[in-house]
DNA sequence: CGATATCGTCAAGCGTGCTTGACTATACGC
DNA sequence: GCGTATAGTCAAGCACGCTTGACGATATCG
């Protein structure tokens, strides 16, 4: 669009020249941000229709740090970088949903296990297959050799720049 | 995550083998997600320390909408795919920080033409400018051929799955 | 001219994802 | 046993990014 708009105004071409530069060259974030998000868009999209289950975001940002025995509320919260009662309140929601379960922690009466239900693992299946799939259709556009580029580059973006900060 | 949690279980670690799999073969994407959050934080977050400005992930994906000559909400409203309200008030902060102004549309008077302030064009050559220098770093750590081939693959991932759906 | 559509704005409200503060129950160190 | 820390919950509230509805002003079409 900026492109598109250039050429609307002969005059003045010149002063917006390294603009429109800077602005290609900095098109692969933006094209990093854009591929994110419409992906993301499609896959919980999909995981919806297919369970039926009224999953969000932020669900599933949580559920991969559950582990298969259980996990406390405490260190959720602690894994994602926000508060207790944040995450309380979408463990509630996952429970609602037949997802989780509140079971106590025999190790200390304080505490309770967040856990998968049986139905939330298959659920938690096909949500893996979900993503599978779109990664499948992806590999068949791009082909394996690119697809493992991208994986590992992506790698190091993540480590280069690190994780969420703890919280208190 | 998974994996350890597995590792605790010797019981059962088989029942979970197909899952751990899926998980694993499912990482390009949950890393794509990962890289592209981190990144849009330490944008932000940069830009703000550099101008002073309190711009948010809202404002940064209205920006490059806007033509250099100005452009009519309603427009942007229809690029967005966003009710010309949220657009509004996006306008109405950004021009509260002194990077947009609204101008009449000499074609139309009911209509106004969103443009930039010469702050708001040095405040975009800076956010180019901050995005440019993520990309060095970038380019740096994965080196220029496989920076070439992400551009690439990530080109082909937004072109696969579209664009956000028109409103009304 | 009049009917109708469009541009921008005012107002109210909602869902999401968080926060802080306060409180109970249990654990643990001295 | 007692003081203090920790696990989880209840409650209230906030910022953000949106929405819908209504309206005045201007444009456009017949």
């Amino acid at each position: 669009m900026w492109l598109a708009a250039a050429e609307l105004r002969p005059v003045g071409r010149d002063a917006y020249a390294t603009e429109l530069e800077a602005a290609k060259a900095s098109s692969t974030l933006q094209l990093l941000f854009k591929a994110a998000r419409l992906l993301n868009e499609r896959a919980v999209e999909r995981l919806r229709r297919l369970t039926k289950v009224p999953v969000r975001a932020a669900h599933t940002t949580l559920l991969p740090h559950i582990d298969l025995e259980g996990t406390r509320l405490t260190e959720l919260a602690r894994r994602l970088g926000v508060s207790k009662q944040a995450v309380g309140q979408l463990v509630d929601e996952l429970v609602e949903m037949g997802v989780l379960e509140r079971a106590a922690d025999p190790a200390d009466a304080r505490a309770k296990l967040v856990r998968f239900t049986r139905r939330g693992r298959a659920g938690l299946f096909e949500g893996l297959a979900v993503l599978k799939e779109l990664e499948r259709e992806l590999e068949q556009r791009l082909g394996a050799a690119t697809m493992r580029t991208v994986h590992d580059a992506l790698g190091v973006m993540v480590a280069s720049y690190g994780e969420a900060a703890p919280r208190r």
